[in-house]
DNA sequence: TCAAAAGTGTTATCGTTACACCCATGC
DNA sequence: GCATGGGTGTAACGATAACACTTTTGA
């Protein structure tokens, strides 16, 4: 009863980072393989006989660039029969969350070279990768309105303006600092601590915040009702 | 440069259909080949090396059962290695809606028998699809969060009391019809008629309604934030 | 002492919830 | 005329939005 297939099966992943001056940014390799030799591309690979998908885009961020993944959840899944030159190549495409503080970018073996690349300013893409990140975006933006969103992306002690400012970049417009701040109190998923932050620029200390783990995964799972 | 890779791909459908009667239903044919052969299970085959994804559930659904599909989306790609007896299958589910008094189910060729299932009385199913329609009916209770739900599901013209159960029947808890209607109304996308239903039990006829299509689909694309 | 960023509280508005009586129909 | 389901409004409450002055620090 064997059908003959003549499909490859691949994944990639949308690596987010976040830090607050640089924005968001997606995480790109540059490719060592034709086709689209030297272009940017998202890390990802073929995927083997015996693992399985998250197996594979492990696998595959390990080996390409090192990073400490804070989460990992499967995006979409791309089939279009025209999108891999090589033939038939059908990609899981993976949406996945880091801390870039955690970590140095080792660009090994697979990989040329890796960047981050502020997702407004995206260099040229292989394949339809251009497509998938876009995906991934809304995928972020979309996840802002029914999950808490923050811990993966951050320091464990920040200041709450650095959260403030991640939501502003994802929302794409101010936010009163007061009505946030309110607000993420009432949720009850920040700790205050009794340290302020080292001085990188003029004006008064912010003081540190961490995110209620329990809460925070609670409220993950039953969603919530935000509106910032 | 071929990688030698012994993974087939597949789609599965979770279609869910809707009736003031019968509740949310899922439609399941049942199986005529090996393995699991006479099991229930979802619709769905191998993926031909030329059509996209979403043609071979689209194919599969038509040649399988004969429904008219409202609305299909993607839902989650299951590819642990050991979800078929057969090899490496990797599947592709896929998440429909459908308004089951618009045809008649038609078991053809590919399948023996198919019928509709209410999701809290499912039959024992083959592979993973148990997993498979818990992740659909997590979307399908999901969706309600974000985005405004009946269209696809029922009638053209229907009584905003049926609108109502589809919503308490996923929420799982009963909704203050005056209330409810208010909310519909604000949301301004139902249109009412100057209809009443045909009587079908005792008790004053009820207006019918019909849905606001391009406020229906433009809230749709922005997201709703609604608390029933 | 000035510039920069952080900390903090009140009011008005809007949306949500809770709740009960009347109306049209079939039997 | 009674049982069944449909239609409708108001008041209390809670959440959100708008808004400005004071404090701490580095230069």
């Amino acid at each position: 009863m064997a059908i003959q297939q003549n499909i490859r099966l691949s994944v990639d992943a949308v690596v987010f980072g976040y830090t607050a001056r640089e924005s968001i940014s997606v995480l790109l390799i540059k490719r060592t393989i034709e086709p689209f030799l030297h272009s940017w591309a998202l890390p990802g690979g073929f995927v083997r006989d015996h693992e399985s998908l998250e197996e594979a885009v492990t696998r595959e961020l390990q080996t390409e660039s090192g990073v400490h993944i804070n989460y990992l959840e499967q995006l979409y899944t791309f089939g279009l029969p025209s999108r891999d030159p090589r033939g038939r190549v059908v990609s899981v495409a993976h949406f996945a969350l880091v801390n870039p503080t955690n970590f140095k970018l080792a660009a090994s073996s697979d990989a040329e070279d890796a960047g981050w690349f502020n997702i407004k300013e995206l260099p040229d893409l292989a394949f339809d990768h251009a497509g998938i990140i876009a995906e991934a975006v809304k995928r972020l933006r979309g996840k802002i309105r029914y999950q808490p969103i923050g811990f993966e992306l951050l320091d464990k002690k920040f200041p709450i303006a650095d959260l403030e400012k991640l939501y502003e970049t994802l929302l794409d417009r101010p936010i009163d600092r007061r009505n946030f701040q309110k607000k993420m109190n009432h949720l009850g998923i920040l700790i205050a601590h009794n340290e302020t932050q080292k001085q990188l620029s003029q004006g008064r200390p912010a003081k540190l915040f961490s995110f209620n783990e329990k809460r925070y995964f609670q409220l993950m799972k039953d969603g919530i009702a935000f509106e910032v």
